[in-house]
DNA sequence: ACCCAAATGCGAGCTGGTTGCGAGAGTGCG
DNA sequence: CGCACTCTCGCAACCAGCTCGCATTTGGGT
């Protein structure tokens, strides 16, 4: 571990709101959704979906405030986004961060331990001096159950 | 290697128009265009490019029908496409497949042997029954030069 | 209570790619 | 060679997933 989060674990909302006003940020409805909508949930969310919870709620809660604000929450290293595949990237609290392994079939993500990539990190780095951040983007391959899907 | 081509090592030009036809496909000046440009370079390309490029003999060849070409020989098995990154697809023979690092920072993108991947493609056979396919999404990291970008 | 920068809602716009359609052109067959 | 059959093409419209510009609203320090 090193750039990931760097002592920034975000713990609750409120904890993320007051990092927020003494960045001379502001506490809005739109933000205190958002993060209630990250923080309930473990799984990953795409910004439709936030919206979509958001808006049960708070229903002029614009989809475009939804992105700014997870780009602001990025740049604050509360969430990170991730890109599972060919369709729209997710979200989660960056405490949440993990690499994934993703199925082209079926669509299934598991979540894989980082000590599975180590030996290619370490590889990397001696090999081409490259630092890999293996989060970012799912490795896609075909999960046990989609091997044989020829029936 | 396994279901990556199955002996369908494209070998030239003729070779993969001959196969397009074999399979009750035609032969089209766009198709032969395509094919050329593909040949005639090793990198990779993007669909944008090579219809500018085709463009440039053939001008009114059609993104569209580049697109629905390349979609066509990737269910033939001559091409594969990769995401590098944020941006567009990339394309390349199936037979130049490989493996990528891209830097977050400079967008470099360095083409890793596919023995790097080997020990992850294990792990993850065995903890998981997932098997991988390194070369489809790049890894995403930061490079040599990009490691220390704050001056 | 006042003020003003920060944030919002809204719609238009952008990139990358897909699709429906009618016209046109390869290819097998006679 | 010429016909017919159907595959493919060019085109424009469309779609997903974001992003941006702008006028308006609002949080919060004083």
């Amino acid at each position: 571990m090193s750039a990931l989060a760097a002592g920034t674990g975000p713990t609750s909302v409120d904890d993320v709101l007051a990092r927020l006003r003494a960045r001379g940020g502001r506490v809005t409805n739109a933000r205190r959704q958002l993060l209630e909508a990250l923080f309930s949930s473990t799984g990953h969310r795409t910004a439709e979906d936030l919206a979509a919870e958001i808006q049960g709620r708070a229903p002029d809660v614009h989809i475009s405030t939804v992105y700014r604000n997870l780009d602001e929450l990025e740049r604050l290293g509360v969430v990170v986004h991730a890109h599972l595949g060919h369709g729209p990237a997710t979200y989660h609290l960056s405490s949440h961060s993990h690499s994934h392994l993703v199925c082209g079939e079926c669509g299934v993500a598991i979540e894989a331990p980082d000590e599975m990539f180590t030996r290619l990190a370490d590889d990397a780095e001696s090999s081409f001096g490259f630092h890999i951040d293996p989060h970012h983007f799912a490795v896609l391959g075909t999960c046990k159950g989609c091997v044989k899907p020829t029936p």
